[in-house]
Parts: structure tokens; sequence; C-alpha cells
DNA sequence: ATGCATAATAAGAATAACTTGCATCTCGAT
DNA sequence: ATCGAGATGCAAGTTATTCTTATTATGCAT
């Protein structure tokens, strides 16, 4: 599953890119930033350059190896592409990120790529909210602001 | 509309903010970056900053006036947000971009993050894919590279 | 209409996330 | 073991966006 996934892959099987495949494989169930693979390469002792990070990342991408996801817009996250295609909802206060299937919905994307006559190739889905931990927490200081009320203010009387 | 907007939204009425509103509203069909926004008024001979363009235009994101779209991934586009809620089919090729709505897609989002107990505050649903116009030409190309099979040569034998 | 407190702006430096150029090194076919 | 294509590391360069600060404009009360 290693070098031969590369081999396959038309890709040199080197060190680096052995070792950010084991990086993946043990964030398995996380989505991973190239900074993250990085950090935790250095960790381990490697002698490894953010660089290179960033092209092998980019390369097992082209190569179908793993999947590219942007949830926030600033960073690109990776995860394996070795399970069964799914979605993410992603909540907005704490970032977790859990994954969905919906056949309906894959169904319709693809009739709507059929009726305009696009040749699909992939497409992104990922839903917002607010996950049920952070909707308690935000009741909790829903509370607490309900005995002041005042959206802005900097006076506290402190001074 | 314009003022109306601003004033509803708390924004304050600047010129800046006018002159944004409107290159937005004049490229009401397209998709704007906010580059194309200051160039836009810089050649109409206004005196701007790229930061306060940057600045305005997240300003119009949290008021809802405007929505941000990370098609590429590289940099943000943005739109009107006065028309009623569509996700985007688009073309890798060419980068044409275009609108759908799909109610059922909708209803199984908002079924999916009910199932999850997430209260749902937004999606993002891209397509992508090969529109018509560009699978005509890569079916064209196919038909020229069968007789050398070379991928990729820059010699058109123009010398 | 006018002044003032507050909010908004411009300009440029700064930052985050990547990418590229290049000399050196490694993989792997021989 | 050898050699050449391709890979790597380092450092510098890009790109998109945000921050800092001094300056200016706006809106509300008058």
């Amino acid at each position: 599953m290693d070098a031969g996934g590369l081999r396959k892959a038309g890709l040199k099987v080197t060190l680096p890119r052995i070792k950010i495949l084991e990086v993946l494989q043990h964030n398995r169930q996380r989505h991973v930033s190239a900074e993250e693979v990085y950090r935790a390469l250095l960790d381990a002792g490697e002698d490894i350059g953010l660089a290179t990070v960033y092209r092998v990342l980019t390369q097992f991408e082209t190569a179908g190896i793993l999947v590219r996801h942007n949830f926030q817009g600033t960073h690109s996250v990776f995860e394996l592409n070795d399970t069964v295609h799914h979605d993410h909802i992603v909540c907005i206060e704490c970032g977790r990120v859990e994954e969905f299937v919906d056949e309906t919905i894959e169904q319709r994307q693809r009739e709507t790529a059929r009726q305009r006559s696009f040749r699909m190739t992939g497409h992104a889905l990922v839903l917002y909210g607010v996950c049920p931990d952070c909707a308690a927490k935000a009741e909790d200081e829903e509370a607490d602001e309900a005995a002041e009320d005042t959206p802005l203010r900097e006076d506290d009387t402190s001074s």
C-alpha cells in the first residue's frame, strides 16, 4: 500500500514520500494541512523541507492518492483518497468536521451537470453550521449576556 | 438600494463603499475579485486603496450584502446577495461559471444537518466539470494528437 | 448649517500560505 | 558499483490578504 501506490502513480519511491504517506495514514481520520505534515515529520526527527511537503502533496493529489479540501479558504487540508467518497459538514465555531454521504444529492448533482451538458469531473459540497456542542456553549453565553443586553461597550467602569 | 442597504447594515455611507457597491451592481451577472473591483475603480478615476477594497468587501460579506466564493482556492470572488440563492457549476478548462438551483439538494442538505444536530448556517456546493464548448475543443485536439501522440509540444512548425 | 466624536481611509509594511530556482543528492535500472 | 533522470532542501520570490498608524470624512446633535 505504500511504495506500491507510489510506483503505480509513476512516482519514484523516495524517503520523503514514504514518510509523508505515513503521516497521512496515521491521521486517516483527520484532515491535515501541509504545515501539519511538515511539523509532524520534523517532530519525528526527519530532515525534510516544507517545499518538498507542498510538492509531494500536490503530486499525490494529481495522482489521486489524496483529496484536497479548502474548508476555510485560507489553507488547504488533505485526506487519503482510499475511502469511499463523502462530503463534509464543518462547525464554524470549533472547526470540527464530520463526513456524510447522501446518494440523493450525488444523483441530483450528476443530473444537474447532465442537463447543462457539462462532463462533471468532481464536486465540492461543504455544509457550514454550529455543532451541538458549540450550540450548547452559545446558549450559556446568551444567558450571561441577557443580564446586560449591551452588544458593544468599552466602559466597564473600571477607571 | 445603495445607501439604504449600507445604512441598514449599520455601516456608514462613505464614498468608497458606494463606489464598490456600484461596481458590484454593474457586474451583477459576474463574480468579481477584490483585485478586479480595485482596478475598476482606479480605471474610473477613483482614488481608493486596495486595502480598503478588501476591508469593505469583508464588511459587506459580514453584513450579508454579498457572498464570497472560493472557486479556485487561490482567491475569492464576490457577488451581490440580493438574488435568490443558487449554487455553481464551474468549467475547469475555461473558468466559466453557471448558476443552478436544485430544491431537492437544498432540502437534503437541511435534512443532513438536522440529523447531526447542526444548526446549518450556510453551504457551499460547486460542481466541477468541462463545459460543452471546452469539451468540443478537447475533441478537436485529440484528433490532432492522434497523429503524433505527443501530449506536449511547442513546435508548431511556424518558423 | 456646523462642530465634534467616532468611524473610516490610504499607504505601505507585514503576514500566511505557497511556489520556484538551483546546486546537490538519491533512486533504481543496468 | 555506476550513472542519469528525477527528487530534495534551502532560500528567495509570489500572491492574496490583513494590520498599523497617521490622517480624513461622516453622522448626529445642535
